[in-house]
DNA sequence: CTACCGATCCCCT
DNA sequence: GGGGATCGGTAGA
């Protein structure tokens, strides 16, 4: 394999250690979907941090569960799940196994593959929503004049525009031969300036939810603002 | 601009 | 049976 970046260790210590510093360190890699016959990359501008099953915004607080037996695993891989009947969201696992942590990819902005990500979203509605079934060329219309930096802003768009699904849960992102994979924030770009904030969608969660544990690129216009847009 | 609402279905306490 | 780490449309200020 050629290279692509950084190699994927400098990403494996980031990714196995604390999963704030994770979430914040995340923010300019690339998420790559593909080959070079067809390839899909966004640049990560926003992301969240999910921390152990004592965090009660997390899928884990309710300890290991059939859906998130991911986030037990090694740092690197996905944990993707489903959620509202018709998302699917990616998240890359961290720290040691059995820590039960992962980063919430939230918004990324296209660097290639931007006619794919577009058909993606098409065919992802067609499959998920009667809405978009009984009126496609409307759907259609929609997608074709999105802007750029709509096109994967929220975890939701980040899913269907990378055309995320279950079969990627588990697998390995630091894999450079595998279809789905990140690779470090090429050294030739400077640290983007960074913001935190709450996480988005866990008042549920109390005291936690107000944790300062959502990063986003302060220069990005794809970061979805609060509740994507 | 903000606020509310329906969609849609898998997983779970 | 209930609810969710969301989204896009619509109504109203």
């Amino acid at each position: 394999m050629e290279a692509g970046g950084d190699p994927p260790a400098d990403l494996l210590s980031l990714l196995a250690g604390p999963v704030v510093d994770a979430a914040r360190g995340l923010l300019g890699a690339w998420l790559v979907r593909g080959d070079a016959a067809s390839v899909r990359i966004g640049r990560i501008v926003e992301t969240e941090a999910y921390d152990g099953s004592e965090d009660l915004a997390s899928h884990a607080r309710f300890g290991r569960t059939t859906r998130n037996g991911s986030m037990f695993g090694p740092p690197g891989h996905a944990y993707v799940y489903g959620v509202y009947g018709m998302h699917t969201c990616l998240n890359v696992v961290c720290g040691p196994p059995d820590r039960a942590a992962a980063v919430l990819v939230r918004a990324v902005e296209p660097v290639a593959g931007v006619a794919e990500m577009r058909e993606a979203r098409r065919s992802r509605g067609l499959a998920t929503r009667r809405a978009e079934r009984d009126a496609p060329d409307r759907a259609a219309a929609r997608i074709a004049t999105l802007p750029v930096a709509r096109l994967a802003s929220g975890p939701g768009n980040v899913g269907a525009a990378f055309s995320i699904v279950p079969v990627d849960d588990g697998h390995d992102l630091l894999d450079p031969a595998g279809p789905l994979r990140l690779v470090a924030r090429p050294s030739a770009e400077p640290a983007p300036a960074v913001a935190s904030g709450p996480r988005v969608g866990v008042t549920f969660a109390g005291a936690w939810a107000e944790r300062p544990w959502r990063f986003w690129v302060v220069a990005s216009t794809a970061v979805s603002s609060g509740r994507g847009r």
